[in-house]
RNA sequence: GUGAGCGUAGUUCAAUCGGUUAGAGCACUGGACUGUGGCUCCAGAUGUUGGGGGUUCGAGUCCCCUCGCUCACCCCA
């Protein structure tokens, strides 16, 4: 069509959806404070081994999705991918180790990844980040799973699914990826090629593998469970014993192991049964070794992120609520050049009393003006011409009713105000 | 990166087997209604049929290339 058009995968958020946005992170704000969460804004880029050290050299993420670019200082960088490397980065630039532990905190914002665009699938898309740095405890894990599925309840979504697993730790992964080697090997006939492929360099992705006869093979292959060092399998039942506490309802999933490497102990996903084949809105887990991991001191930390694209299109689709669509109180109409000039004073002064008002800028009709003031689904016009002018007053039309009042010029904020009220809606 | 489907006005869609000047609804602008919106009626504006090449007397329609969009795989939010 046009030449003119945004690169692939990006598109713009406008009016008739931006309001929608607000509401959301409204809620999550609103969410955040009351599990004592408080918001940081970070950088959207960072040095690029920031991510290949945080969230594994070999993981796809990595390997073929980041936007990565040298700037004119020559240092490599990259627009990030995720946002938890650079939460943790943050944690340990501003020694928030000698904070009370643990420092809570969450942010929003665009990440960036270079994929072919699909249904849920932007190259740049929000999320929103929350994570609990410093405590190892089960219970900072059931804390933020908690915290995920607050949010999504106040914003009204309902066909969700939470699936859990434990991907053990350093000490006792090892075991269970040689058991799942041998296993595999022992079927490596009954394997797809790209499976036969991660065979050597992570077995664990086989059994997210979503092909038919990949999954019959993972069927029957060694659980975690039966791998997990005492500790980790102490952790795991902690967590979920404190979910049951709570009320949650989950699913546990062996085959849950998510794509970057720095998870430990937990790791989760919230599925919506509203969307296409991208169907997570949320995923995260535990990761104890990331902050050693990118050459920071042992900090234990858990969190998730949610995607805001996709938690809106679930919205959209499940008829959830957003709040009311902000409106326009007034729109101001002149009949003529003389009430024009006129009329300006007069929006000006709605909005220096907190009233928002607009106006028509184009010399048109003053009934273009009026199916303008529709158009715009103001609640009230007001209008001005020779008459007023000369009584030093306005007409003040509800647009609704169609009732219609002369008001003194002197007194028209407050009455504008007052009338405001009484609709209310 | 791989595969499939689709590209006609701002938008949703028409256009017979390949046939003459590419149409309609909605939206937009103006008017009927020279001081009042929503309803009604009338009028108007808007297209490189995504782009390029080919076949043909003739292409929106068929073929090739390309770009874009969409969905799926991979992976994830």
């Amino acid at each position: 069509m046009s030449e003119i058009s945004a690169p692939k995968g990006v598109r713009d958020i406008l009016p008739d959806e931006s309001w929608k946005w607000d509401y959301v992170f409204g809620v999550l704000r609103k969410t955040a404070a009351d599990f004592g969460f408080s918001e940081v804004h970070l950088p959207i880029f960072e040095h690029t081994e920031l991510f290949s050290r945080g969230i594994g050299d070999t993981t796809d993420v990595v390997e073929k999705e980041m936007y990565t670019f040298t700037d004119k200082g020559g240092r490599s960088i990259t627009l990030r991918p995720e946002a938890t490397a650079s939460m943790v980065r943050s944690y340990l630039e501003h020694r928030m180790g000698t904070l009370p532990q643990p420092v809570k905190l969450w942010c929003a914002g665009p990440m960036f990844r270079y994929e072919r665009p699909q249904k849920g699938r932007y190259r740049q898309f929000w999320q929103v980040d929350f994570e609990s740095l410093g405590s190892a405890s089960p219970y900072a894990d059931a804390e933020i799973i908690a915290l995920s599925l607050e949010a999504f309840r106040r914003l009204g979504l309902s066909r969700l699914e939470v699936v859990i697993n434990s991907v053990g730790c350093p000490a006792c992964r090892p075991d269970y990826r040689r058991r799942l080697t041998e296993y595999f090997s022992s079927r490596e006939g009954d394997l797809c090629e790209t499976c036969r492929d991660r065979m050597g360099r992570n077995p664990l992705r086989i059994l997210d593998c979503k092909k038919e006869s990949c999954r019959q093979v993972t069927e029957d292959a060694p659980s975690v469970y039966e791998s997990l060092c005492g500790e980790c399998r102490e952790h795991f039942d902690a967590v979920r014993s404190s979910l049951d506490g709570l009320g949650a309802v989950y699913r546990l999933d062996k085959r849950l192991v998510r794509g970057l490497d720095y998870y430990t102990k937990t790791a989760y996903e919230v599925l919506s049964g509203a969307l296409g084949s991208q169907n997570a809105v949320c995923g995260g887990g535990r990761y104890d070794n990331l902050a050693e991991a990118i050459g920071g001191p042992h900090v234990p930390g858990v969190g998730f992120a949610a995607g805001v694209d996709r938690i809106l299109m679930v919205m959209e689709q499940e008829g959830c609520s957003f709040g009311k669509e902000p409106r326009l109180d007034v729109f101001g109409v002149a009949l003529d050049f003389r009430s024009r000039a006129a009329i300006l004073s007069v929006v000006d002064l709605l909005r220096k009393n907190g009233i928002s008002a607009d106006m028509d800028f184009n010399d048109r009709s003053m009934k273009a003006q009026m199916k303008a003031a529709s158009a715009r689904n103001a609640r009230l016009a007001c209008i001005l011409g020779e008459d007023e002018l000369t009584r030093g007053t306005v007409a003040v039309k509800d647009l609704t009713t169609g009732e219609q009042k002369e008001i003194a010029g002197e007194g028209l904020a407050q009455a504008v105000k007052e009338m405001l009220s009484t609709l209310k809606g």
